[in-house]
DNA sequence: CTAGTATCTATAGTCACTATAGAGTCAAGA
DNA sequence: TCTTGACTCTATAGTGACTATAGATACTAG
């Protein structure tokens, strides 16, 4: 199987097959004598597990642990679980820091409806002072704290 | 006031404000003679506006059409909270998926509870095969979609 | 033989910064 | 005056997980 024929059957684009053979989660495979990559059922099987990890949020790098113990499966796999499980309190952490931002987002909403000019919009004035909308939540009030984690549009890089 | 004064006062660090500058959201300011960046009251003033705004989310790109409605605030800003609208359902979007996942990871972490070998890890077999966990769910059985969007620790870039 | 598709490598771009290198400026103390 | 150290300057590269592009080569169908 080709690289073409590897992406079609995981939904996986071919350059980020490539990528990740790079980055040395999949191993370099076959080449034909035109140089094209050859893949077979293991390398399919690989793929496949990589993308179930990404799916539920996992890092190249971490993954690249989880291949290396399936690779190498002795000793005890305790740690997987507490992998698992500190990626659900990051998760958790990535939550509620959007819920808090969402409230604040609903408050900063209220604060003008449209039909204004810029300098008599409450949104714009909000922005400007931290006024109603922040002053008094001191998790907001900090100005110097790390922006949350948004993208372009739509949920993750492209939606759910 | 120089760059570190600015940084100080703002809690924005230094290199970012310069990012800032080069980016067009702050104007190129004033120097010294020994060509020092000097700032006045109506930088601090924008730069907190910018500042709220990453807090709140918005994107440079969207901030810059903001500060340009603040400098030019003629004509209706009905689209400011069209704006914030739009952004709380991405907001919402990204917390039904993260909810998603965690629902999942939840499950996969169920698979095993740690102690056996790589090979009898019911994480590792779920990670394999879609098995246990997802594959009743249309929405995590397609590998190809996008996965979501993880930091490495904490939330956001770094914790809230 | 030709046209079109698939593949190859290498490199640069994305975003919102962050880090580094190497040089210049300035204020305070000896 | 000299030195020390903090601050600032510019320019460039790095981050992560890909994505996009350019230009070359290989294969397939007609």
């Amino acid at each position: 199987m080709k690289i073409g024929g590897l992406a079609k059957k995981t939904g996986c684009k071919v350059v980020t097959i490539r990528y990740y053979e790079k980055e040395g989660l999949l191993p370099e495979p076959e080449r034909t004598e035109g140089n094209y990559r050859l893949y077979g059922k293991n390398d399919l099987e690989r793929l496949q597990f990589i993308m179930h990890c990404r799916k539920h949020g996992l890092k190249p790098v971490e993954i690249k642990k989880l291949l290396a113990f399936k690779d190498h499966p002795q000793g005890d796999c305790t740690w997987v679980s507490e992998l698992i499980s500190a990626h659900i309190k990051n998760i958790d952490a990535q939550i509620d820091s959007l819920e808090h931002l969402k409230q604040h987002l609903n408050q900063l909403r209220q604060c003008c409806a449209g039909g204004h000019s810029g300098d008599r919009c409450g949104i714009m004035h909000s922005l400007n002072s931290l006024g109603q909308c922040c002053a008094s939540c001191a998790r907001c009030s900090d100005l110097s704290a790390t922006p949350q984690c948004i993208h372009s549009t739509g949920p993750g890089r492209g939606g759910a």
